[in-house]
RNA sequence: GACCACUUAGCUCAGCGGUAGAGCGCUUCAUUCACAUUGAAGAUGCCGGGGGUUCAAAUCCCUCAGUGGUCACCA
């Protein structure tokens, strides 16, 4: 053996060892109880970074442990289209290299494109996933949007319209001008902002907006029915006032939804620009009308200001009002929020518009259950399912203290807005003709039937991928045995999105839970706790990582010392000290082999058969019996952190610091060394969840005789 | 505003009811003997403040303070 571990031998030699001879799939133990966990696919608009390094080790951990226990063990690799992030990316590409949007292409040139830079995107991460050692079974590998999943994804659509679940409908949507689609409320992220609150005269009144561009049609003042500076105007009260462009009649409204607080307790509403105003207006049955078109700009009710984009027109607007006396007053430190996408950090323009939205309230009968305390044929809500799994533990979410957060994001949610007006993605499986609507898993016979052009919300997809993966629709052999899931593993930061989602739609269509548990793990930061972004330059990257000090190297720095569901701070001194005593183990195994040949003792059970006869020999086993327990109970704990401890603790400065050196001067040798040929095999298992090339490798060396039976990587678990 | 987490050695963090721990860093010494990617010894802590429960609290409860996060609202 060489002097010192070196990590560019082995890694991809063993890796394909292990896929030649299958062991990845769950045939290996064709009669173990089944154990099944199906990978977050990571998006296909990059490359893997440091999070997804350490989803993959966490699971991959999990895996091989089942997998050594006799487990009839799955791991379901995928990736994600991932809608809209990918669509913009190709976008922003695509202007940046040919000044092109994705109209001049038209929709089947610009998919074809998207489609390209998704298939590139999808093998580098592949060779990611197998260059961090995971043991996936690669051969049922799924895309959310290709054939299979697209049929599970419109049998999905079509059952929820058919149960009344899914609608059609008039409705404020979160638009967004710059990528031209709607988002979903999740995908706001709110951006703090300073601006002008202006005060202007309506009337008898004084209102105050951020955004005089939008309040051209305002014709309802509203108050709270409460507020006693207003108590003698009525509701429905009829009033003549001054506006921007002329003379007009307001009408007051009386709502509760006013904060008496705010301003002067009296608002002007604009319904078809604004959440809080649009339910005033359906409350009170008020009309509404368009006042920005899908671009931004104004349309002619504003008169003079007609065709002008809204940026331009909001100090034009002030001018006017100002000359006509209305503006009373301005407050220059407002502070509020900006709503923004997410994903491409365009400002958000409520719009009303037509969409398909998921009824989360709606009751409906559910056809058949599985779920304890939800019996086949009674009536439940999506909102109902989603919160019963978690209270009556049949989901267990760890840590627990996200549960709380589940149940309040439950409670505050909205219908879902599911239709985009984006390209990429599953298209809405309807079809049109003249006034005639078709919802059909496929297209209805007959020309002139026109599809429409909308697109799903991505995680309408992603949402049926515990059970989209093992080829439902179709009852087949696989969703009968590995669904539901044992865990599922992700980062916190997608409980909402992701997580919520599924529950949804699994218990709705299967009756069953997707999973048994929840893993959620932190996000990985950089050593002074920043989040990792390139415009930081502080991003590690997993690959560089890896090829430095190797992976298991890697592996053990993101499991080692912190605790799950915390955020994970990541530096490369860390993982060079995991460096130190990956060597530290592959010189524990050189240690045996020089002192093997020396003593003239053969590298098998005969040459070390043992009888554990001195004080030090009896307190090494003892030990090891002690350690081997305690990482069973840390990883069926999920304490993967703890056990990772334990492993190096004990490796360390127990067998090689104390052990190690009594073998040195021990009166007994042979019998000395063979306890300790014995112990660290043990200790090969136990690390090889963690370490698992390093591991294997000296098992190839040092174990022969077992090695020739079956590699490390299905050798059974230390009891 | 509501909710959640965090506050332990110089730094990064474990531990979460029974005499304060790890890694890195620091001091001293040893050794080229599996490994200098080494070993041994050592220094450094009112375990955020205050109160309570308990025979016993870093660990459980209450409270205050600071830090971070999530959600909601914002005319």
């Amino acid at each position: 053996m060489d002097k010192a571990y070196d990590h560019s031998k082995t890694e991809e030699r063993i890796y394909k060892m292990w896929e030649d001879g299958k062991y990845f799939t769950p045939e290996v133990n064709p009669n173990g109880k089944p154990y099944s966990i199906v990978l977050p696919p990571p998006n296909v608009t990059g490359t893997l970074h440091i999070g997804h390094a350490l989803m993959l080790v966490i699971e991959d951990i999990l895996i091989r442990y089942h997998r050594m226990k006799g487990f009839k063990t799955v791991w379901i690799p995928g990736t994600d289209h991932a809608a809209i992030a990918t669509q913009s990316k190709v976008e922003a590409i695509l202007y940046k290299k040919e000044e092109k949007t994705r109209f001049d292409l038209g929709r089947e040139e610009f998919l074809k494109k998207v489609e390209d830079f998704a298939k590139e995107s999808h093998d580098t991460i592949v060779n990611q996933v197998r260059k961090v050692g995971a043991s996936v079974d690669w051969g049922r590998e799924a895309y959310t949007l290709d054939e299979k999943r697209n049929l599970a994804v419109r049998t999905a659509f079509v059952r929820m319209y058919e149960d009344g679940l899914i609608y059609r409908g008039e409705t404020i949507v979160n638009w967004d001008p710059k990528l031209q689609t709607t988002v979903s409320d999740d995908e706001i992220e709110w951006k703090e902002e300073t601006t002008p609150l202006y005060y202007f005269k309506y009337g008898p009144f004084v209102m105050s907006t951020a955004r005089p561009e939008t309040k051209f049609g305002d014709k309802f003042v509203v108050m709270h029915p409460k507020d006693k500076r207003y108590k003698d105007y009525k509701e429905g009260q009829k009033i003549d006032v001054e506006w921007i462009e002329g003379k007009i009649t307001a009408t007051v409204i009386k709502d509760e939804a006013i904060d008496m607080e705010f301003g002067t307790g009296a608002m002007t509403i604009t319904p078809w620009h604004d959440r809080t105003d649009f339910e005033i207006a359906k409350r009170h049955n008020l009309p509404f009308s368009q006042i920005i078109d899908f671009n931004g700009k104004l349309l002619p009710i504003a008169g003079e200001f007609s065709g002008l984009h809204i940026k331009k027109v909001r100090p034009l607007i002030i001018e006017k009002l100002k000359e006509k006396g209305l503006l009373v007053k301005v407050d220059e430190k407002y502070v509020h929020n900006l709503a923004t996408n997410y994903r491409g950090g365009g400002v958000i323009e409520p719009q009303v518009k037509k969409q398909w939205l998921v009824d989360v309230n709606k009751e409906f009968e559910m056809e058949q259950s599985e779920i304890e305390g939800i019996k086949s044929g009674s009536v439940v809500t999506l909102k109902k399912l989603m919160k019963h799994v978690v209270e009556e533990s049949q989901i267990t979410i760890m840590p627990s203290n996200f549960i709380k957060t589940y149940y309040h994001w439950i409670d505050n949610l909205r219908d879902w807005c599911i239709s985009r007006q984006i390209w990429y993605g599953h298209r809405v499986p309807v079809w049109y003709k003249g006034e005639e609507m078709y919802v059909g898993i496929n297209a209805p016979k007959g020309e002139e039937w026109e599809q429409d052009s909308d697109t799903l919300d991505t995680w309408f997809s992603s949402g049926l991928w515990t059970f989209s993966t093992l080829g439902w629709p179709e009852k087949t052999e696989d969703l009968k045995i590995f669904h539901p899931t044992s865990v599922l593993e992700t980062g916190y930061d997608i409980l909402f999105f992701w997580v919520a989602r599924m529950i949804l739609m699994t218990t709705y269509l299967l009756g069953q839970v997707p999973f048994r548990k929840v893993l959620l793990h932190g996000l990985v930061r950089d050593a002074n706790k920043q989040k990792m972004s390139k415009s930081k330059g502080n991003v590690i990257d997993p690959l560089d990582i890896s090829q430095k000090y190797g992976t298991d190297a890697l592996r053990i720095a993101l499991i080692f010392s912190t605790a799950a569901g915390n955020d994970i701070p990541m530096s490369e001194d860390k993982v060079k000290g995991m460096k130190f005593f990956v060597n530290k183990l592959w010189n524990i195994g050189r240690f045996i082999e020089m002192q093997a040949e020396e003593n003239n003792l053969s590298l098998d059970r005969e040459g070390m058969s043992y009888k554990p006869s001195g004080d030090k020999e009896e307190e090494i086993l003892k030990k090891a019996k002690g350690a081997i327990s305690d990482i069973n109970k840390n990883i069926e704990a999920f304490q993967l952190h703890l056990a990772a401890q334990t492993l190096y603790d004990f490796t360390w400065h127990t067998v090689a610091d104390e052990y190690i050196e009594y073998v040195k001067v021990s009166e007994n040798k042979k019998q000395s060394i063979a306890v300790l040929y014995n112990i660290f095999l043990e200790i090969l298992k136990l690390l090889h969840p963690f370490a698992p090339f390093v591991t294997e490798e000296i098992y190839q060396r040092l174990y022969p005789e077992e090695a020739k039976k079956k590699p490390l990587i299905i050798a059974s678990w230390p009891k």
